[in-house]
DNA sequence: TGTACATCAGTGAACGCGCGTTCACTGATGTAC
DNA sequence: TGTACATCAGTGAACGCGCGTTCACTGATGTAC
């Protein structure tokens, strides 16, 4: 038995209850999308009354932030993890498509049609800012470009005076551009690919997204 | 008075109101997200009772389906009368640009999160393929790019027996793969910048698609 | 032009449903002496 | 170790709500003779 217990056994048990509420959401945003989600449904699934959830979660809102808050958790950690490793732009490439496969209602909790009028809170905009953060480093990491000298265009010029979302951080513009290439190109495959608009097209779009990658590496 | 009516002021009617309706579900869906369309809730704003609506379409599926398949429509057209003004590939970009910023939610109708198990009709299917036809003609009438002789990548290969997607068209494999790439990687940025995932970055964003835009076209 | 009939837009009541959420409560678990 | 009390998980009834959809109907518009 561990000396240092920090949690009672009630605390533990709550945050069991919690974690366990948060997959059956899951569940159901995989079966029925984000929008279906109800409590009352989650707690008849756990044979509970709907009004026990609330014991747990303020109510619908707070349990889809909560949800949300995971998701990005989740993709920043991947992509932490991942740099620790070493891995280099490919290797962010593979983290990103395999954490989006791994849940694609996931993937869209993040990246798919907002819900107008809301706005996600301010921890959660850091997280995702860690993980822009993991991908501006690698590429500042990497030898300039072919282009990265002469022909830099007006992006980057304008880049040069609006780069407060890299922070502090010393990359150069050229960097924070190929930061975004990656993350905007990557993203249109991945997308378009989960959204199901490559479906019936024939071809395979993991070997599009391999062949975008290759593009962006490559000089 | 024309001569030549093929319809009559009852059908006229009919069609006029249909209209309505669909701009109505239009507004809503900017509003709240198509999620919460609502038939009742039209109908109130046009100050019918909620049954008026089921003269008009079968139910609240056939509304979204039909708002569906006008959003493709839309879009396609929007292609096909850039290529018919004589429009390259820049031209169509800018198409594409000025057609999602119409209309975010419309965008998202199409390309946003997919509704689990939701499979659109054939006859919707052929509309996104005109579009995509309309790229790929552009593309190959484009002089071959440097990057076609020799250096032609695995994605190339592939998509030599992968273009059942292409139809007839007798475009080569790289103008195919120019026009995947064209599409994936303005999607990419227009998906980021309408789903709300640059904001508060500092940058603008229609110049990152000007910037892609450029990258995607120049050597 | 006038009358008889058919078509069809729109109404209002009603159906069952599931939703989020509140409230007063029971009963089990943990804590203090 | 035993008793008295506090904490807290979970229940069941109830609230009001808006939803999609059906049905039998009224009344206006169009058509045929």
């Amino acid at each position: 038995m561990p000396e240092a217990r920090t949690s009672t056994p009630r605390e533990r048990y709550r945050t069991q209850v919690r974690a366990e509420i948060k997959e059956h959401a899951w569940e159901q945003i995989a079966t029925a999308g984000a929008s279906a989600l109800s409590l009352n449904a989650i707690a008849k699934r756990m044979g509970m009354s709907g009004p026990a959830l609330y014991r747990y979660f303020d109510g619908r809102d707070e349990l889809i932030t909560e949800l949300i808050r995971d998701a990005y958790r989740s993709q920043a950690d991947a992509f932490r993890a991942a740099a620790e490793a070493g891995a280099d732009l490919a290797g962010l490439a593979h983290t990103l498509r395999a954490w989006a496969l791994d849940d694609p209602q996931r993937y869209f909790l993040i990246f798919g049609t907002p819900v107008p009028g809301y706005r996600a809170p301010d921890d959660i905009t850091e997280i995702a800012a860690e993980t822009m953060a993991v991908i501006v480093d690698t590429c500042a990491a990497l030898p300039p470009g072919p282009a990265a000298d002469g022909a830099a265009g007006a992006f980057d010029a304008h880049l040069e005076t609006h780069r407060q979302w890299a922070g502090d951080r010393p990359a150069p513009s050229a960097a924070l551009r190929r930061a975004l290439s990656f993350w905007s190109r990557l993203h249109g495959v991945l997308s378009l690919e989960l959204a199901g608009q490559f479906t019936g097209m024939g071809f395979d779009p993991a070997l599009l997204y391999a062949a975008e990658l290759e593009d962006l590496l490559g000089p």
